[in-house]
DNA sequence: CTGGGGAGGGGGCCC
DNA sequence: GGGGCCCCCTCCCCA
């Protein structure tokens, strides 16, 4: 009679008394296939630990929640929290510190208490502690974002970062022939995903230019040669994700985590990330209203909900009484006033609200719309461009290339040969930007867009991107 | 390779 | 709070 057994991984029937080549004999009785046992040491060498946190996670939030062995009280808004020291201490640099200087009173309860976020945000970070599973939406990204720089809480700020980019993404995305699109399907789903639970999958679906964006601030230096993503590293906020809880797992990893560079730093990435070059290659026109108008209401409704005061820092006056400034959440940066907030939040967001409608540049302010206009397509400067000597309307002539305008004097008109290119004086006057060439359509709205005040927000809704030669200057610009 | 200038972008601050 | 100005810095192009 022959005893048979059964492999417990491939369910295969084993005659115990075989002794073939195929099969291992483990403990004396338990038979294997040598498959089965080299899928067990992949599978405990790779998933062992990370099953094991996180089914130490789910059990010291059960913990929590039934307040067993909770040793910290924290208030918030009146409002008790309680929670365990070790995992605060290991996932917030603020409780860190605030747990190392009493680390000699380990028996009894340390309480904390909080007045600079609410009740809800703190709850969310909480879960976040003690779930791995941040709850973000459109209307508490900002807030979640300044409590975890608050807290010292790296990985959910870079959560909070890559929600914030992946629903601002406004900026046009290159297709395969080399054309920008709106970005209407990757803002349709960070519109779809916003108000659910920040998973780690979806976190891996923010869109290539949002990651770039990203990788911009942490990554700078590697991908400047790359900034198409292709084989740019995963960005910090994908890779924390693959364990059940960052914090926990490795006390966080400060490199990894670095701190966003100076701005000064990140414009070297500046024309390589090509996020406002809207040219088209062919003659159609894009009408970019309904994108320009949807990203300013996402970025409206981010900025309205930015919290009365982002960060206070310790800065005193000359008299010592108190400054107060608002911080950046997105990096050291703080301001005197809200708006200058909202004006620097751009330059993390990516948000370029003010487009010019000849070469269809889009910038972060309006101030630098106007100087780019007034420099590239007006020539405002009364100076030669080629022999920079001030010129006047009598010896100085305007000089059109492309939709890029200049002066030169008559002397270096005359030596370059540059005669035929003299725009017309009376058309300059009404404002016609593209010399000596017919009036056109095009020619009309970028005398209108400078004509009318509605360069900015409101010039979207009439945004018309115009077939622009692929110049020296327009990729010279970007 | 290098220096100068143009262009773009960001901060501070005044109106 | 928004607009605007000034200043500074950085990058890129070109001679």
């Amino acid at each position: 009679m022959r005893k048979v057994g059964c492999c417990p991984f491939h369910s295969e029937r084993v005659r115990l008394t075989d002794v073939s080549s195929n099969h291992i004999t483990v403990g004396g009785a338990l038979r294997l296939s040598r498959e089965a046992v080299t899928s067990i040491q992949k599978w405990s060498s790779a998933d062992m630990s990370a099953i094991h946190q996180s089914c130490l996670l789910k059990q010291l939030d059960q913990q929590r929640q039934q307040e067993l062995f909770c040793d910290c009280n924290i208030l918030v808004e009146g409002q008790i929290f309680r929670a365990h020291r070790n995992v605060l201490y290991g996932s917030s640099g603020y409780f860190r510190m605030l747990l190392s200087q009493g680390a000699k009173d380990t028996l009894e309860s340390v309480n904390a208490s909080f007045d600079v976020f609410s009740s809800e945000i703190f709850s969310i970070i909480l879960d976040f502690i003690y779930s791995g599973h941040l709850e973000l939406n459109s209307s508490n990204v900002i807030e979640v974002m300044s409590a975890a720089s608050y807290l010292q809480m790296n990985d959910v700020i870079s959560y909070c970062k890559t929600f914030i980019k992946s629903f601002l993404d406004i900026s046009a995305k290159e297709d395969g022939e080399g054309r920008y699109l709106c970005l209407s399907d990757s803002m349709e789903r960070a519109h779809d995903r916003r108000e659910n639970v920040m998973e780690p999958s979806t976190l891996c679906d923010v869109s290539m230019s949002s990651q770039t964006r990203l990788w911009e601030h942490q990554e700078e230096d590697h991908i400047k040669e790359d900034i198409t993503g292709v084989s740019s590293p995963e960005p910090s906020g994908i890779q924390q994700n693959s364990s059940p809880h960052p914090s926990l797992e490795s006390q966080i990893d400060e490199e990894q985590f670095s701190p966003v560079l100076p701005e000064r730093r990140r414009r070297g990435s500046r024309k390589r990330t090509a996020t406002s070059r809207l040219v088209t290659e062919d003659t159609s026109l894009i009408d970019l209203q309904g994108v320009v108008s949807h990203c300013s209401q996402k970025a409206d409704e981010l900025y309205a909900s930015l919290p009365s005061i982002v960060g206070v820092v310790g800065v005193f006056n000359k008299d010592s009484t108190p400054s107060m400034r608002y911080k950046c959440p997105f990096c050291t940066h703080t301001v005197k006033r809200k708006a200058d907030l909202k004006r620097h939040l751009r330059c993390h967001t990516g948000e370029r609200p003010y487009p010019c409608q000849a070469c269809s540049k889009r910038f972060t302010r309006l101030e630098h719309l106007r100087s780019h206009f007034e420099t590239i397509h007006q020539a405002r400067k009364l100076v030669c461009r080629k022999c920079k000597r001030h010129v006047t309307e009598i010896n100085g002539r305007v000089v059109t290339e492309g939709t890029r305008r200049y002066r030169l004097c008559d002397v270096c008109i005359q030596e370059s040969g540059y005669s035929e290119l003299i725009t017309d004086e009376d058309g300059e006057k009404e404002g016609l930007l593209l010399g000596v060439e017919e009036e056109t359509s095009e020619n009309r709205e970028m005398t209108w867009a400078m004509d009318d005040d509605d360069l900015a927000e409101d010039s979207g809704t009439d945004l018309i991107i115009q077939e622009v030669e692929d110049s020296d200057e327009d990729t010279g610009g970007m």
